[in-house]
DNA sequence: GTCTATAACCGGATAGAC
DNA sequence: GTCTATCCGGTTATAGAC
């Protein structure tokens, strides 16, 4: 967890900036990037300093607002990265798991896994994040691009599993399990419980009946509810993938 | 919706803190709390400054935080104006209908109501409150008490219909509803669309479905999924009424 | 284009005198 | 309870070096 395998040297990109022309601009970049997420792992977010962001990266202070127009961005290199370990650390359960059930709860784990070491923190991420305007909102249209992953996340966790669902449910099923993942997330960040248990908990618990739930959707007999369970993912989720 | 009923003089309470013994301590807080609301609405909350609250207040800066610990303390008001909002507008709903369909369509529906006037603001109050440390926070301790009330607004919206409900379900249902209508708000805050209709849709869809699942809850059939539910909602609520 | 150094502005928050 | 003075840190600006 503390050193995810090998990461691409561009893994937590920085694209398109007005910048990163250079190798040396990218690498200044990224030294900033690494001093600023190992403070905010350190201290937290608000007692972390953009002073002392430079000084820890050996840069002055402009230069760090040079590549960072702000401190929130550098919040966003934490999702990012976040994103990524939790993707390589779903990997392993994928190729290994063949059922829904073990599929879903082991990526579930696998993010409450990498997402630990931050969770002092995590309540600000949050709150940044909660923000409409901010892009780092999951729900926002400036992050269609990161939520477009991880919703395909989910698509591969029921692919790869051999859950018989309806095709009419089967089309929706991944937003709606990414939905979940935000809920359990949400549940995690104000959980204080020993070893965070409660939230294991709540995971095990969920997926065994998300499992049940998929299951007797193929029930002939609940065919009426799930139309219409469906009907509605499609009025109010339309816009997941693709921004309105 | 401008102007309901009529309010008790500290129906924006202040109690308990260390101050408000004096009556005129009480009447320079609510003059800057009046201050801040006032300029909250001409300009928004970043751009309201502490400095021009104490200033529109006719106090100092420094006064201005004797009452008020920090700026965010000042959004509490709002949250507390429009929960007395929904609670009356809830009324008139709760006196007429029978069904429970109606009742938590109603009731959700005037939710909607009395914060559209606050749309643009909403988003900086989830902001605010997703923080797990803030006091507005609907999951932290310390609301306890707004939190609770709202709960039992929906255990109303249930006692007063005529939906049979087991009993294990019915013990934990009202919270359910909550959560439900958090995440309704949730929805709403991003909601984008004309008329927001969107998140009134989302509305009538659910609680459609809601209604459909706790009738379906009666069937001795799926007893046993019932009971898996009641028992994860026991497991992991367990604190939302009285703090851990 | 990349970077340093330094000073300054602004606004949230605090200290301490009265 | 109220004030003034200050601190602190995010952010901006400037001027110049490689």
């Amino acid at each position: 967890m503390m050193s995810p395998p090998a990461r691409s040297p561009s893994a937590v990109p920085t694209a398109d900036d007005p910048d990163v022309r250079t190798s040396r601009g990218a690498e200044t970049k990224a030294k900033i990037l690494e001093a600023a997420l190992d403070l905010f792992r350190e201290r937290g977010y608000d007692e972390t300093t953009m002073r002392a962001v430079a000084e820890r990266a050996g840069v002055s202070l402009g230069n760090a607002y040079y590549y960072f127009a702000s401190k929130e961005p550098l919040l966003q290199g934490y999702y990012l990265r976040m994103d990524e370990e939790h993707a390589a650390a779903s990997e392993p359960v994928l190729a290994r798991e063949h059922g829904l059930e073990e599929r879903l709860r082991g990526v579930l784990h696998a993010k409450l896994d990498v997402s630990e070491p931050y969770h002092r923190f995590a309540g600000l991420l949050f709150k940044t994040a909660a923000d409409p305007k901010s892009p780092l909102n999951p729900f926002g249209a400036e992050s269609t691009e990161a939520r477009r992953r991880n919703i395909s996340l989910f698509a591969r966790v029921l692919e790869g599993s051999r859950m018989r669902v309806p095709d009419d449910l089967r089309a929706r099923l991944p937003e709606l399990l990414w939905v979940h993942s935000m809920g359990i997330i949400l549940y995690w960040i104000h959980d204080e419980s020993p070893g965070r248990q409660r939230s294991r908990r709540l995971v095990d618990r969920s997926v065994d009946l998300i499992v049940r739930l998929v299951s007797l959707a193929s029930n002939p007999l609940l065919r009426p509810l799930r139309r219409r369970v469906v009907q509605m993912l499609e009025e109010v989720a339309g816009d997941l993938v693709s921004p309105a």
